[in-house]
DNA sequence: TAGATTGTTAATCGATTAACAATC
DNA sequence: TAGATTGTTAATCGATTAACAATC
């Protein structure tokens, strides 16, 4: 079962970045037809798979509810299908993209967004020779119509793939619009607003955090 | 001066992350006139550019030497010039891509790298019609071939943008041809080699970490 | 009953931040 | 001298892990 009103600003988000390994995991355990036939699974056996403290696994677990028996184990299949819910990944996500360089392309062609319920509902750019073309099955639409399509596609997330001097002007149109969540790809820190939650995936921190340590 | 004989393993992985962020705001501040005019900033300054408290800042700076002057400030260009080093980008680094999909693509054509020192030396896939072709500048080698060219090429990073179920393969091809860091972009958890440093780009744990928040 | 395994408490570990002496 | 700001210590905060009673 799990707890009801529990209070996200109490779980650690670290917490959250493992439900979706541990979701992962299960996902692929029951892609096989070993997993398949499989009751239950311990925690030792997540640890196993996950390289994470089977401590870790039972205590994230545990901040959402008793979902494993003593001396048995987690129900796989029941575990699987709370993490999804937990995650929100029962729920349909309206997605748009801005920035149709190759980066917005690679994101626009990613299958495993489809998948997962993530659906994109449109691509953003400014250059004229791009509106109006399709990439893999998503349109290419003006910059300038943006925060009307967010707000008649009823949008959440938008992910930021455009340069770094023109990410802030995007993410204010974005909020602006409505979009509650950024996913943002532009090698900038920017500026936040109340409410609204931005992801950074930074290619220049995660490559420097190599040569730091290849540097002797 | 740079503290020589710094151990690595004692400064919070979290320090050099936020290395690289400090490097990107004073980089940033030096193209501008206004900042090419300072002498000096102050942790207080860095902090209000990168909204990282200032004690932080300072702390951080402070594992790797006295960079500042009490009642003065940081002198801009030396410290840029100073996080250049410990990041270990006055060196060339040497990186190979395997995968000739949407992803990869993308990276290969991304200016940041050159611009940062990164040489992409080739991109290796196993479909025969990628393979021979070019890339932005760059070939697109046999993946038959690619643990031979990493002795041959030197390379010290190998990113990884194939399907998760070849992900692993390709790892253990890059270990054994003398590849000492990885950047994982597919979503598995790799199993690791003593020595060998893996970091892991994840589009699903990102997102996840925003739908779970914008599930109510 | 004996063995396995959870859920949770308490201990440990590590990172952040407040405070302040040193000093420009 | 007074104000600014660093470098560092000590306090705080938060996350990880060891230990174990509960229980299947």
């Amino acid at each position: 079962m799990i707890k009801r009103k529990q209070d996200k600003s109490k779980i650690p988000a670290v917490t959250i970045n493992r439900l979706s390994i541990y979701f992962r995991c299960l996902n692929r355990l029951l892609e096989t037809s070993e997993g398949r036939n499989l009751k239950t699974i311990s925690s030792h056996k997540i640890s196993q798979l996950t390289a994470i403290n089977s401590t870790q696994v039972r205590k994230d677990l545990a901040y959402f509810g008793e979902f494993g028996k003593r001396g048995i184990g987690y129900p796989v299949n029941h575990l699987n299908e709370a993490i999804r819910k937990i995650l929100g990944l029962d729920k349909k996500w309206n997605i748009i993209i801005a920035g149709a360089g190759n980066l917005g392309k690679a994101l626009a062609d990613y299958k495993g967004f489809k998948k997962k319920g993530f659906l994109i509902k449109g691509i953003f750019d400014n250059e004229p020779e791009k509106i109006g073309k399709n990439i893999g099955h998503i349109l290419v639409y003006n910059i300038e119509d943006m925060q009307e399509l967010i707000i008649k596609w009823n949008i959440q997330i938008g992910v930021i793939a455009v340069p770094a001097d023109a990410a802030q002007n995007i993410a204010n149109k974005m909020v602006a619009g409505g979009v509650q969540s950024i996913l943002n790809f532009a090698p900038v820190s920017l500026v936040t607003f109340p409410g609204i939650r931005i992801k950074n995936v930074d290619l220049s921190i995660e490559l420097e955090g190599l040569t730091y340590y290849l540097n002797t």
